[in-house]
RNA sequence: GCGGGUGUAGCUUAGUGGUAAAGCUUCAGCCUUCCAAGCUGAUCAUGCGGGUUCGAUUCCCGCCACCCGCUCCA
């Protein structure tokens, strides 16, 4: 069967059925933003639920948190961001290659994390002896190129006395810096877990992709503490549990797999990290990240145990974080503020976390492009898409089957029952066909429709999206019936 | 940022140095008793800004945006 295969037949779904815009589209867009249309909101909403659902309502062990997206500059700080969210780019003047000057190497190139920004600037002053890897020539470089990667904005109405500070670049610090606080008010005993939905911001170099590699992105992210030991085994479960969570949304097995992550190709705060990969039908129809699991270790709570005997000397220096260098770590750290007091063990330690953090947009995208098809009926081509009914924007339409006879009285009255408890539709326009095959491409899983016989027996048919076949129930049955096929 | 490509109604396409055509969609009406039927009518476009020209959607320049690469990662 035909499917999208290139990026810009899902550009002109998304468009023609309102699920996403291009941001600023009357002004001639802006780059990298988007927005999402009536369709599309619903659907990415029921998405961030399924999910929230999925790792927080049903679990015991998880609890949810919303941070602000400005933090205290100290957060970058001491997660390393200030530091190291900068990276030098410069361009092979042969190729036109384009390298991070902290990945060129002598010889062999070799994966690096991030470094300071000053320490690349130093690099940066010899790149003669630099190997191109791109075409392999040596020393031919144009001058480096400095990038933020952090989003900077202004705090405080006053013109002359305002704060820098930066948009969060993830929103898992916003955890971190809210363990203490958890413990202390919601009675939670490791291991547990604390999970947030958010924006994030990252002046990525280059954007990718649709609403793939965005500016401005949605992060779901899950930060489960554990005692140290027991790390790997929930790096397992977690790694397990958010792969099943795409297909038990509806995510087809066939396109969807775990990349590990290679040694060298971890930060420097992981020590295990997978990835959970679509197949997108884009480019070459290339396996693209969804969402990552990692193991962070101890690593995030111990800087903020920095970060926090710190402080004084962000005041001391202008609160100006170039000048100033995190503390030393404490002796006896695992006693620290951020630490954790197993009352089974009679010991502190600092927790590990294994962290989930899953891409709201891209899972979005994701399902949105998994679900649709198109199919021969009678000669003609059906376009629809195949939404897990959790994920699908509207449950259920409800149509008279033509508009007089007291059908529409009827339809409207039930239409208007069901929306009390389930996202409904009542449409009355044009032939009937025509009206299931709309909700067909809106993805609507059940159609209810109003008939001659309705008005005799008090019963409707109910149509099937996917299979198209037809049912009859009682009116009165309708909620029960449809709770139970939407497993409400 | 560099290289390559693209930009005409909501969508898909046509076309031209003389003021833009069609299909689908949408809207109104008629007709319709179960899968995009039919009839009538209507709305809607040359991404933005300059230049050349009597006249630019068309030619030139700049900008913006998107797509494909280089990169990166949720």
């Amino acid at each position: 069967m035909a499917k999208l295969t290139k990026l810009d037949d899902i550009v002109s779904l998304c468009k023609r059925r309102g699920f996403i815009f291009q941001s600023s589209e009357i002004y001639g867009g802006l780059a990298s933003c988007y927005d999402y249309g009536p369709l599309g909101v619903e659907l990415k909403r029921n998405v961030r639920e399924a999910w929230w659902k999925s790792v927080v309502k049903m679990r015991d062990d998880v609890v949810g948190l919303d941070c602000s997206i400005l933090m205290h500059p100290m957060v970058w700080k001491s997660s390393g961001h200030a530091d190291k969210f900068a990276d030098l780019v410069t361009v092979c003047k042969k190729c036109n290659a384009r390298t991070r000057v902290d990945h060129l190497k002598d010889h062999a190139e070799e994966h690096t994390e991030h470094v300071p920004i000053e320490t690349a600037q130093v690099d940066a002053q010899n790149l003669s002896k630099k190997v191109c890897p791109g075409c392999g020539k040596i020393g031919q470089f144009g001058e480096p190129m400095a990038f933020k990667l952090m989003f900077e904005t202004q705090m405080g109405a006053n013109a002359d006395d305002t704060m820098s500070l930066w948009l969060r670049p993830e929103t898992a610090q916003g955890i971190f810096a809210n363990f203490k606080n958890v413990l202390d008010s919601t009675r939670v005993k490791v291991p547990f877990g604390i999970a947030q939905i958010g924006k994030s911001f990252r002046n990525e170099v280059t954007t990718k992709a649709f609403i793939f590699r965005t500016r401005e992105f949605e992060q779901a992210e899950i930060e489960f503490f554990c005692e140290p030991g027991t790390d790997e085994q929930w790096y397992e479960h977690w790694k397990e549990k958010r792969f099943a969570w795409y297909i038990d949304h509806g995510i087809d097995p066939e396109n969807l797999r775990f990349r590990d992550h290679d040694p060298d190709e971890l930060a420097h705060y992981a020590k295990a990290c997978v990835d959970v990969e679509y197949k997108f039908p884009f480019g070459s129809g290339d396996w693209q990240e969804l969402e990552g699991v990692a193991n962070r270790t101890d690593f995030d709570l111990r800087q903020h145990q920095r970060g926090m005997r710190s402080i004084n000397d962000w005041y001391e220096n202008d609160r100006d974080l170039t000048k100033i260098t995190l503390k030393e770590e404490a002796e006896d750290y695992h006693k620290g503020p951020l630490s954790y007091f197993d009352e089974q063990k009679k010991e502190r330690y600092i927790p590990y976390v294994i962290e989930p953090s899953a891409g709201i947009d891209r899972s979005t995208l994701a399902f949105l492009v998994d679900a649709y098809d198109e199919e021969e009926v009678k000669g003609e081509t059906r376009n629809l898409l195949r939404f897990h009914p959790a994920l699908a924007p509207t449950k259920v339409a409800v149509f008279p089957l033509v508009k007089k006879h007291g059908m529409p009285e009827i339809a409207t009255k039930i239409c208007d029952d069901l929306k009390k408890s389930i996202t409904c539709f009542y449409d009355q326009k044009g032939a009937i066909g025509r009206r299931y095959r709309r909700q067909d491409e809106a993805g609507t899983p059940y159609c209810i429709t109003v008939d001659g016989q309705t008005s005799e027996d008090n019963t409707v048919t109910v149509r099937d999206r996917d299979s198209m076949d037809q049912e009859r129930i009682a009116v009165d049955q309708i909620k029960a019936y449809m709770r139970d096929k939407l497993d409400m």
